[in-house]
DNA sequence: GCTGTATTTAACCTAACAGTTAATTAACTA
DNA sequence: TAGTTAATTAACTGTTAGGTTAAATACAGC
């Protein structure tokens, strides 16, 4: 029993149901039956796919009569967001190297590299990699 | 059979052995045996275990003679990175209010607002959230 | 071709997971 | 109080995950 808590919120988001749950909490704060809604499965189901986010921290319950509301909790996510920034350069580099590639391309077959040159403001790269 | 590739990244990634291995693999491609080492499993487990990886796109094989190299494959990583995108905010916004707090106490406390002044090289907050 | 070394495959076990239906709890409503 | 709605719990089922040991495969060197 009790797995690490980064072992337990990724197996937690391994589900694309549980997944799909969090994306609809992102737009706001709803009940159990709201949540069942798009997915062809019964109650108790989603029930158990909620108490699983629950025991990952992903989510939180209140109560109001008889629904219960739940809301995301993202803090879990973090956490993720955390155990990838050992490995973010792994991906970065590759793409820095394609960039690099495909400068040099563009460099030949255009008169003048200056066409090239980035914008300071941009924020994201055409591969779609963050600026850090 | 085959669910879709994100939840194959995640419940990969969801194991406390895998992400050992995917750590030491991030130091450099090695063997399966050396792979195996700092662990109390026997060999076909750890062989099992980077079947999930490869099929998950985490590592890929190579061959020389009776070894078979591993390496690190982090493109399936920035996969989790990009569905992360869409939470993010989720997270630091609240360390965004915790931020605005701790100004407005330190500002009390303190003679000159100046000093709470962050320079503009600096990367990383002090709670850990990257500036994008 | 035999022997040793690296690794995988086969067969098996157990526990956990994702789902079901039926029963239960909890709260509002008439 | 009886009935309705929201959600969970109980009991059960089939499948998958993670581990084991023993056997098989692949290659190198003698």
């Amino acid at each position: 029993m009790s797995a690490d808590r980064l072992s337990t919120t990724l197996s937690a988001l391994a589900d694309p149901t549980r997944r799909a749950i969090l994306a609809r909490l992102a737009l706001g704060e709803t009940t159990v039956t709201e949540l069942a809604e798009p997915f062809d499965m019964s109650m108790p189901a989603i029930s158990k796919h909620l108490k699983v986010l629950e025991g990952a921290g992903l989510i939180a319950r209140g109560r109001a009569a008889q629904w219960r509301p739940c809301r995301l909790e993202a803090a879990p996510l973090k956490g993720v967001d955390d155990w990838l920034d050992d490995y973010r350069r792994f991906w970065e580099q590759s793409f820095d190297r394609l960039d690099a590639y495909l400068q040099t391309v563009q460099a030949k077959t255009s008169k003048t590299s200056k066409t090239f040159k980035q914008s300071k403001r941009q924020k994201v790269t055409k591969h779609g990699r963050k600026t850090r």
